[in-house]
DNA sequence: ATGAACATGTAAGTGGTTACATGATTGT
DNA sequence: ACAATCATGTAACCACTTACATGTTCAT
């Protein structure tokens, strides 16, 4: 999985534009993906070149222009490629899992706070995934759905693991 | 977070060899981090360079010799610095979850393969986990307890949702 | 006039991975 | 003889991010 399968999978439910994608990118795809700008122009322009896409200048009453793409014949068929390709395995990094392995080395106020902050953090990860869901689910394929869901639920099973960590550091003596 | 720091607090508990770290990257770290040797060693001599570790040639029998490194106090301050940083927020990046996201553009049996493939990727991944937790647990600080408990925790909720999500796609007509 | 949202783009840098190359030693 | 494990290293490549650069339109 690429910047290209996902921009080809985002054109296929109808034409956008890059600064379209990444606003997309910050609502439903943020818990397992993102992209910035300097992703997705380049991208863009390659996948035309390559005759995946083209693109069409739309004007805008009250905003600038923008560059709306679409997909073509031969993106789809790329994308389904993409689609029949072997699954890539998951990639997960956390700072936090990381200094919590290393938390002999500090003092307990430092993993405390480092606790609360991700705690904080999570929590409004959470509020804005489940604040967009119920529209969303009505509309969505199952699959769609469950992919929400997914996020969802890691999310608040993530919360609920950090708050149970907190109390028993808390505990803790010394 | 970056491999300069991962390896400091690896050598803050003794002298390792680089080899010796990609075992247990592979070990305990693979819920959440992973480096290549292609990074490690690299690394290291970046490192040995920046006066952070030294290296000592270790002699061994029966086997090839080995580069032991040791950090340095000016190693520990970096790592200091570190630990005492701004947390990085998590990376989490999903083949899979992109794909149930575009569900609808394959046949539902395509679909139900990645889930089975999934759900025994993530259960041997568990029982990976899992095997080593035991002694681990009992020697191991509290934070570093947490961790563990973190991925395999995360790891079962995850495989508990996919067999959901599994039964719901099969349960479909069409 | 000033900031926020809309909109696109590039150049330099980063932090890796993959594939390659080498070689010792042990067990089968 | 051959595969597996131990052990180190490099060169080419890759997919990104960050920072910069530019400009429109709208609301205050």
């Amino acid at each position: 999985m690429n910047s290209q399968d996902v921009i080809l999978g985002m054109l296929l439910k109808g034409p956008m534009s890059g600064y379209d994608m990444k606003q997309v990118f910050q609502s439903v795809f943020s818990y397992f993906y993102d992209a910035s700008y300097g992703t997705i122009y380049p991208t863009l322009s390659r996948m035309e070149k390559d005759g995946l896409i083209t693109k069409e200048s739309v004007v805008q009453e009250g905003k600038p222009n923008k560059n709306v793409y679409a997909v073509t014949a031969q993106g789809r068929v790329a994308f389904m490629q993409y689609m029949h390709s072997e699954i890539e395995p998951e990639s997960f990094r956390s700072d936090l899992l990381m200094r919590m392995f290393f938390g002999e080395f500090v003092d307990k106020e430092v993993v405390i706070g480092w606790f609360e902050r991700e705690i904080d953090k999570k929590e409004q990860q959470y509020q804005q995934l489940s604040s967009g869901y119920q529209e969303f689910a009505r509309l969505c394929s199952p699959t769609k759905r469950l992919c929400a869901e997914y996020g969802m639920e890691s999310l608040a099973h993530a919360i609920q693991f950090l708050k149970k960590g907190l109390r028993e550091i808390r505990a803790l003596e010394a």
